[in-house]
DNA sequence: TAGAAAATTTGTACTCAATACATATACAGG
DNA sequence: CCTGTATATGTATTGAGTACAAATTTTCTA
């Protein structure tokens, strides 16, 4: 299915998704989130509303760019993990997860300490609390899903209950949320992310490892 | 601001939540959540569309009624925790997630074996997992919320890291989903609700605990 | 240069959840 | 019968999201 012409073959783009999201963070901040239409963010990008979704699949999406680019290196650093697994590093329940939360920790770090998403910051100015809690759970689920497939990689040591290795899945993401959002919350006195995130997955990792 | 009349003053209703409840649910398994509009749930239980907003906020609480109920029942057994305290139960962070462990049991326990909510272990007829996902989180915030303020109640001893105190109702709630959305999931071979949910906890309760 | 192909943008129409507010209806009580 | 209360219904609107057609902008080739 390639193309016949050159990569640069058909109509230029006008845009890009972060002209959008600048726009975007422009106007919640001006008139709110709920305030802002979808229509307004384009014009303002210089677009048309329709190519908005050209862009993003919805508008809650804008709020949550970095944090599925965390997520794309999450998966990127478990299947780096799996492709490098000694049998020490898959032996035992144990040690994947002490895997994983080095990989969770590993991505924290990557993080530019500049970038820090507007969207959680000021989201008593812009009201996104709402949004941010409907949009949430399905990047979670994603999270999860990276992580139980990393522990399930190879096939699970016999005798370590499903149940638990899902709940560990859920405990850790939901506590490195939590950890980002103390982060992201923090103000002047904003330190590394990857500390925040490492402070609230220890007692996960130790619960369910040691 | 007490009324002037009995109770029974006033145009009697014509429907409840139960009637749109199972009407909702007789029409997603007909055909599914996406498919099936508010109008036609409402048209079922004998009302109007604009009645089935006097019985619930939003489309989605169908699916939720059981979950809010135990997030009612959760409320009651930490403020009943709380006026039941003794120096010994609030002493240490320990102590009070102890406490908290316990009441999350014990909600699940009171939770009736035959009712099963069908919108999560039907959700591959009915098409509700998004919408599951889009709504969840606000739950398990609410949920977070309540330990949260357990936890700090009274005021937490000094030294522990608030951080860590939400990092601890974080993932104490995504485990028990984690253990409920199992038990919901088991089919046949389904065993109790709270022997799922403490299976779940149990290494985050001894985590940030032991 | 014209036409084709490819990629992107825009236009038009629609659905439906949710909101707002006015009007209608069904009851109890005096 | 009238008043007050509680509930149901009607009408209109908004805006996110979807679907699909038409238009536009580029590169390439004969």
């Amino acid at each position: 299915m390639g193309s016949k012409y050159s990569a640069s073959v058909g109509r230029p783009k006008l845009s890009s998704k972060q002209i959008l999201e600048d726009a975007a963070a422009e106007l919640f901040l001006e008139q709110t989130y709920t305030g802002t239409t979808i229509d307004q963010v384009a014009r303002r990008a210089g677009v048309s509303r329709n190519t908005f979704f050209n862009y993003f699949g919805s508008k809650s999406d804008l709020l949550w760019v970095d944090v599925d680019t965390a997520l794309d290196a999450l998966d990127t650093a478990l299947a780096s993990a799996a492709s490098t697994a000694t049998a020490a590093s898959v032996a035992t329940f144990a040690a994947r997860i002490d895997t994983v939360c080095a990989a969770l920790a590993a991505v924290a770090h990557q993080h530019p300490h500049s970038r820090v998403p507007l969207g959680f910051t000021q989201r008593e100015i812009m009201g996104t609390s709402a949004e941010l809690q409907a949009s949430g759970l399905i990047r979670m689920s994603r999270a999860m899903s990276l992580i139980e497939r990393s522990i399930g990689t190879p096939t699970v040591p016999s005798g370590t209950d499903p149940l638990v290795v899902r709940s560990f899945a859920a405990a850790v993401v939901a506590a490195a949320a939590a950890g980002a959002m103390h982060w992201a919350s923090a103000g002047v006195a904003r330190g590394e992310l990857s500390d925040d995130i490492e402070r609230a997955i220890r007692p996960v990792c130790s619960g369910f490892g040691a």
